[in-house]
DNA sequence: TGCTATAATAGTCAAAGTAAGTCAACTAGA
DNA sequence: TCTAGTTGACTTACTTTGACTATTATAGCA
């Protein structure tokens, strides 16, 4: 029998078919195929994570929803995979601008973002202890990049 | 269902179209809704608070109302000031999500620059205690409006 | 006129309702 | 047997309601 997850999976990204992002209710979905809601977690978490291209918005309480945005991976194919695997967890400051200046220059950012992206990961934003530094600005860096990407992708 | 309260605040907004100030009866408002009056209170509070841009005067008793006024600027640089004042060094992410709300409400930033500004202040952007959370979103929140004012002041 | 009672409003707060998140223990398939 | 998958109890977050409180205008009365 085909895995629960697998056919979760497959159900969401058939939703998906036309349109980068959806909204789904998890109990419903749950229902739907007959399981514990936290099942869907389960599955967003292992084949919805960012590494897999997907971004996931959710809020809870009366109204709640699970909201599922794919990112768009752009022009060089794997440009965002790439840019996340060169930032890792911790980046120095010039490394960040090269990496602001990159997307400035594909055009993937307007100079004002890019320049509020700067401000963010600056020296003088970060009031830590230097290696601190680099970890918090690693962390900045990587969702406002995954940010940029998701705009291009709901621009399209 | 669109929740309640998103109906209230859409509703709201729209008569605030044209007008930096509008004035209801909470008791119609609430009548309006078929809710209880105080969902208008609490509308008011989560949607429209000072932080948000917004400020709530109100009188009870025969003839009373509730008076929502759009915060006016004088002039950017009081703007900024308040904001950087409201920032402060320590500011939790629901504060500023509203605070970078009120700048795309007042079309300081597009979309997309809010989108990148609130990817950088999210709690998952910050790999740290909480309450060091708070001092550390502070200090980015505070360069990334600086910047986005020196992005307008240029683009005039 | 000046005071008082009453009606008409709005404010506050806590409880109940609704929905998602987390985590650790259990299960089953390769 | 080991790992991915599954579940359920518990937690957190957001919304809605209602009972009770506070304030203000006004009508009626002394």
């Amino acid at each position: 029998m085909a895995q629960l997850s697998d056919s979760i999976e497959r159900f969401i990204k058939d939703m998906m078919e036309d349109g980068a992002q959806i909204e789904v209710r998890r109990n419903e979905l749950a229902q739907h195929f007959g399981c514990a809601p936290s099942q869907i977690n389960y599955v967003l978490a292992t084949r919805f994570s960012v590494d897999h291209g997907y971004i996931i918005e959710s809020r809870r309480g009366g109204g709640g929803y699970i909201r599922i945005v794919r990112m768009g991976v752009n022009s060089p194919e794997n440009l965002l995979s790439a840019l996340l695997q060169r930032i890792g967890n911790s980046i120095d400051e010039d490394s960040a601008v090269a990496i602001i200046q990159n997307l400035l220059d594909r055009r993937l950012v307007t100079l004002n973002e890019a320049r509020i992206m700067r401000a963010a990961v600056a020296k003088n934003a970060l009031a830590l202890p230097v290696s601190a530094k680099d970890v918090l600005r690693a962390s900045v860096l990587s969702g406002m990049v995954r940010q940029v990407f998701q705009n291009a992708e709901e621009g399209k």
